[in-house]
DNA sequence: TTGAAAGCGCTAACAG
DNA sequence: CTGTTAGCGCTTTCAA
């Protein structure tokens, strides 16, 4: 019941049946006959033969051949996150455009995965490679660089301000947030965060404190709580600031999905939002609007993050020259709603 | 300022660098010391030399070379929407653990787009692929299992029973959906469809009519609207269906997007759900639970149908033959919120 | 125990 | 106008 896989028709085949060399069934077949001057009728029947057979060129032997492959790596730590499966759209589609394939891989937010997924896709021979880093280590990246394979990071970067990054400009953001809540009277204002050491996070937390400073709110660091970007993380940092802290008038959630664990412990804890208790977060969410207290949030605009991303990457590969300006900001945009209330 | 990418270090460089020939490297680097009974001092020279040179082998000719590329391809019809991420997620998991590596590529739900996606998979030698078919044609799928290209369609499929298909019980969540709504005493019930003719939307529909049936309730063609599974669609046929049939007491939504859109008609027109109208709808969410009426849903079982889907293929690719069993169901569960409330 | 050579499918330089 | 040939980087006969 196994049956091999059907041969692939080679371009020899193509070139037998029309009754010439291989050479010249490649020219024809690649829009050559012009300028090789080949005849109106050879050409005919090459075209007739590929058609009738079906040919359809390797690209591997294509590729191998030219050293061009076509293809580019982009690695992200779970793909499943809406916020990331944006990105990786508009890599895609941008790649489409260009001819290019996309090899996708998912670190799982592991390090080490990342790294071996990396070396992986260079196997492969990609010409571009988009990362969102998962750790603070980078020697990989950098020695990416050093190749001179063309690479940007996105949304995540490092203090090594030489490799292309482009992110959401996540300290004014945070700032904003942070003046939101102060200008309604909050002033213990408790910080649901996500990875720490991160550049979000700690660009986060730094607009955060920048801003608290201006109202001279002294910064408090068991204010601060949680260890990831997820739901769960959210859920326990909410809970445990909450109990810990019953001074708190406001939560600044760091993620919509932090935000949600967020909402998940309130209602737990029977704590009214916004009556009880004011929440911000960041990332905006589709269904923000009609939640039960709608949602204040700070909206990164994802989508532009991929398209920035892409385009940097491709002109890279265009030009073999790396951008001029390697950091790249993305503006956000504060979406207000009605999860603050003011308190006196 | 230009700088041209850093050549791959190849397996000549290393052979030479070792002193060995080229085919005693490849012999060395592929753990075959054994069986040629290479001496340990040369296979420890071969070793060292290509980790002094970071060499990394092609996997393009070793694909060429084998006509093994340990590639697959997945086509999706939107990478960014949460539910085909998660798909993608999961194949990219299970390749992953298979040392294979995933092509992706966005259909944009569009036909045309689709079948020269997949046609540029092919031509770079994918041995698997995995769609989600964008509309109701198939002749370019069948045409691929003709060629015994591993084939496993997700989600979507068609009439066509050969092709190895993974998608969700629709019909019956779509039934039990119902059932809850005519329970609570709904009779007049509106439809908020997806994309029409696809098969989740074909068989939810029978369902949806089926249970009605079961009540001696008639089936009504006029009470379902929409054409897509998307937020838009949701608003416009909302606002349709609830403007033309003021009768309507409860709205079954064919996917979370159409029910936000859902929801933002409501919200313009004064309704209140479920007070005055009931809501249920097809595919939860994160946030299902902290909307202003915690909405009830039938939940598919998404990660699920991505590692089945997964699975499936796989083993077809190691065993070269089709599994016995073409069509797999997996089973939706119902998660039951507020957004029904008793019509009398 | 190792090397030379062929060949995977394609393109391009060179030769007519 | 077209064919012959070499070679992309690798593995695997075949030969020693």
């Amino acid at each position: 019941m196994s049956q091999s896989a059907n041969k692939q028709i080679t371009l020899k085949e193509v070139a037998e049946a029309a009754g010439v060399s291989v050479s010249t069934a490649s020219r024809a077949l690649a829009g050559k006959a012009e300028a090789y001057r080949i005849s109106r009728s050879t050409e005919r029947s090459v075209q007739a033969a590929a058609k009738r057979l079906q040919f359809q060129p390797s690209l591997l032997a294509k590729s191998l051949r030219s050293q061009r492959t076509k293809l580019l790596g982009v690695v992200l730590p779970n793909i499943a996150n809406p916020f990331f499966a944006s990105i990786a759209r508009e890599i895609t589609l941008a790649a489409e455009e260009n001819e290019f394939s996309v090899l996708l891989a998912d670190s799982q937010e592991n390090g080490e995965t990342e790294v071996h997924l990396v070396e992986q896709l260079q196997a492969r021979q990609i010409e571009g490679l988009v990362v969102c880093p998962v750790g603070i280590q980078n020697q990989h990246l950098t020695k990416i660089t050093r190749q001179n394979l063309p690479l940007v990071l996105v949304d995540r970067g490092f203090a090594h301000k030489d490799l292309v990054t482009v992110t959401s400009d996540h300290r004014e953001g945070a700032r904003v947030a942070t003046k939101l809540l102060t200008d309604q009277g909050h002033h213990q204002i408790g910080v649901l965060q996500g990875l720490p050491d991160t550049l979000p996070n700690t660009e986060r937390l730094r607009g955060y404190s920048e801003e608290l400073k201006r109202c001279g709110i002294t910064f408090d660091p068991t204010l601060i709580a949680g260890n990831h970007f997820d739901e769960s993380s959210g859920y326990h940092a909410a809970h445990q600031l909450l109990s810990a802290h019953p001074e708190i008038t406001a939560l600044f959630a760091f993620s919509n999905q932090n935000a949600l664990g967020a909402l998940r412990a309130t209602a737990e804890l029977g704590r009214n939002i916004p009556d009880d208790l004011s929440l911000i977060a960041f990332d905006d969410h589709p269904f923000a609007a009609y939640l039960a207290a709608p949602l204040t949030s700070v909206c990164q605009d994802v989508s532009q993050l991929g398209r920035v991303a892409a385009s940097l990457l491709m002109e890279q590969i265009k030009t073999g020259k790396q951008p001029i300006e390697k950091q790249h900001r993305i503006p956000v945009e504060i979406i207000n709603r009605s999860s603050i209330a003011k308190f006196e």
